[in-house]
DNA sequence: GCATATATGTCAACATCACTGACATAATAT
DNA sequence: ATATTATGTCAGTGATGTTGACATATATGC
């Protein structure tokens, strides 16, 4: 039986526990703390925080994506992020490039130093979801993207997941 | 079928590739930031912040609990633990009773009020993963369950997990 | 009983990352 | 010409975390 290790999920139709619901609370939380607990340390040697790690997965995902695409993205204020690329772009990390058809437009891009340090940071990460993802096979990967898609209220945010499918 | 809106989930013993790893990447930091988002702004109009309801959180959770197991679980430093508890108390929300055995130990518990208040800041993401999880089904998630354990670095937070079950 | 370890608290200084508010500039749109 | 948009910037603030040092009460081991 699939739920050999669960009792999250319950059987047909019946409603998940009050238990169950906290207990589904607290796995998001140690799961989510240990996720970002190597690149956290990592990044801190070089200088760099979360917001700088954040930063430099989505510009490396959606290269020449802009300022305000980004913002969308992270939910942060200009002034937040404004911080956080500027050092970026001042250590050579991210390359900022004016729009073709509106010049207003900032177009980011990692530069190859950028590319670098992204594999690098991000090499825990994937290992870690490769290995569960192995460990725990293809129909429950199937069930965690459901659920956590589920989850995520900006349809828009479901939209930036598939497009780079 | 039920991999339908999925692609992370691969056949067989296929390996993921960078793409479906990346994905899965921002389906969490999407995830649990929409996740955390609500009790965020509520607890900003009650002058408390993430901190605080994480505490709220596990001394619910764990009534009793002393001081240095809270640490473990939140693995933070005891005066940023120190800091958000002593508010916590001076509100009324938390109550710290010496250990009958071991005097030295402060068991940490919820004060009716604090209950009252751990409902209401907790009511918007059990409501969440409620319908996260009606709508999903229940092969989903235990699946969803079954990765992140997986994710979980700590067998001791399984074992926390496991506890209440 | 004395020495040591444990559980907790506290003071001080500091870094990061978020926020609000206000204002500036350049470019595009109406 | 004016308004809107995209971006940047300055100034101040708050929450949350850190390190380091020290204090106190209690428990434990010899």
């Amino acid at each position: 039986m699939a739920a050999s290790s669960s009792s999250l999920a319950r059987v047909s139709d019946q409603a998940p526990s009050d238990d169950d619901v906290r207990r589904a609370m607290e796995l998001l939380f140690f799961a989510y703390r240990d996720f970002i607990a190597e690149p956290d340390n990592l990044l801190t040697e070089l200088e760099f925080g979360r917001a700088h790690h954040r930063v430099i997965h989505f510009v490396g995902r959606n290269p020449g994506i802009t300022v305000s695409e980004l913002l969308a993205i992270l939910k942060i204020t200009k002034q937040s992020l404004g911080r956080v690329l500027g050092q970026l772009v001042e250590q050579g990390v991210v390359r900022q490039d004016p729009g073709a058809r509106d010049k207003r437009h900032r177009h980011l891009t990692l530069t190859e130093e950028g590319r670098a340090l992204e594999l690098r940071v991000s090499a825990d990460q994937r290992k870690r979801i490769t290995e569960a993802f192995a460990t725990v096979g293809p129909d429950a990967v199937a069930g965690f993207e459901r659920v956590l898609r589920s989850m995520i209220l900006d349809p828009a945010d479901l939209a930036r997941l598939d497009r780079a499918k």
